[in-house]
DNA sequence: CCCAATTTGTACGTATGTATA
DNA sequence: TTATACATACGTACAAATTGG
């Protein structure tokens, strides 16, 4: 059974089709937190596209925080981390963004997880939340 | 004058060391926001690589939020936008993360920009900030 | 308004390096 | 040690969007 029909002729790109195929399999729990995903080599010829196609769909899971990739080892659906919380006080004020490559370093954090920033203080998003006193 | 050096055995990859040449152009001021990057093309003949160790950095570097690209136009730095101020009531949570592809066009976000969540309410980072009240 | 040049997006192939199993 | 798997990097080609004449 193909569970999805990878054609270059129906509106989005292939790696989006690709990504699409293998978000739904997440969402829809076919594939749990801590299973591996196939190997880029399998998943080319099961979607008949080039390693590059699949290379970059990975990468937009990634970026969405729903894969971790290591190198020489196949990627995993991510685990959903408890967020430890921190008390923000009255007054203070709370954005997001994206960490800087250093931070990212120092952090230990997965490529595509955003922080929190809050008086100075840099909180990894996928292991901290903020609540207001 | 030659900026930097882009070489192969010198630790980091080259994708890496040619986004760290132009994030060091940003953060440095030699680009403001709104200018517009050299074009690929270019950008891999004056670094001496291909186009695509060119795009691997720049993707990076949206990722980051320095950047914004738009196909058929070159990637121009971002420009910092004010944030909207959003005010969180006592004993309300906030976290972070990347947005869904949907979120993303629903609210016509840039790659690489997260997402504030309070309360089922999703708040683009790079366009709100919160206070506690 | 149309056309051509430019520029980024997508997709393929190949090769080699490096980490893991 | 060997095989597997992901990372990096080069190339080519064509599609799609924008720009400017």
């Amino acid at each position: 059974m193909v569970a999805f029909m990878i054609s270059r002729r129906s509106g989005p790109s292939l790696y989006q089709q690709v990504a699409a195929a293998i978000r739904k399999k997440i969402t829809d729990g076919d594939l749990v937190a801590g299973d591996q995903l196939k190997s880029e080599k399998y998943m080319a010829e099961e979607y008949k596209v080039g390693r590059d196609t699949i290379r970059d769909a990975l990468q937009h899971l990634r970026n969405e925080g729903l894969i971790d990739t290591r190198r020489g080892y196949r990627s995993r659906v991510r685990t959903p981390i408890e967020r430890e919380l921190v008390w923000l006080r009255s007054g203070e004020k709370v954005f997001g963004r994206m960490p800087t490559p250093e931070e990212r370093e120092q952090l230990d954090m997965s490529e595509g997880v955003p922080v929190l920033v809050v008086a100075d203080h840099v909180y990894p998003a996928d292991r901290f939340e903020l609540r207001a006193e």
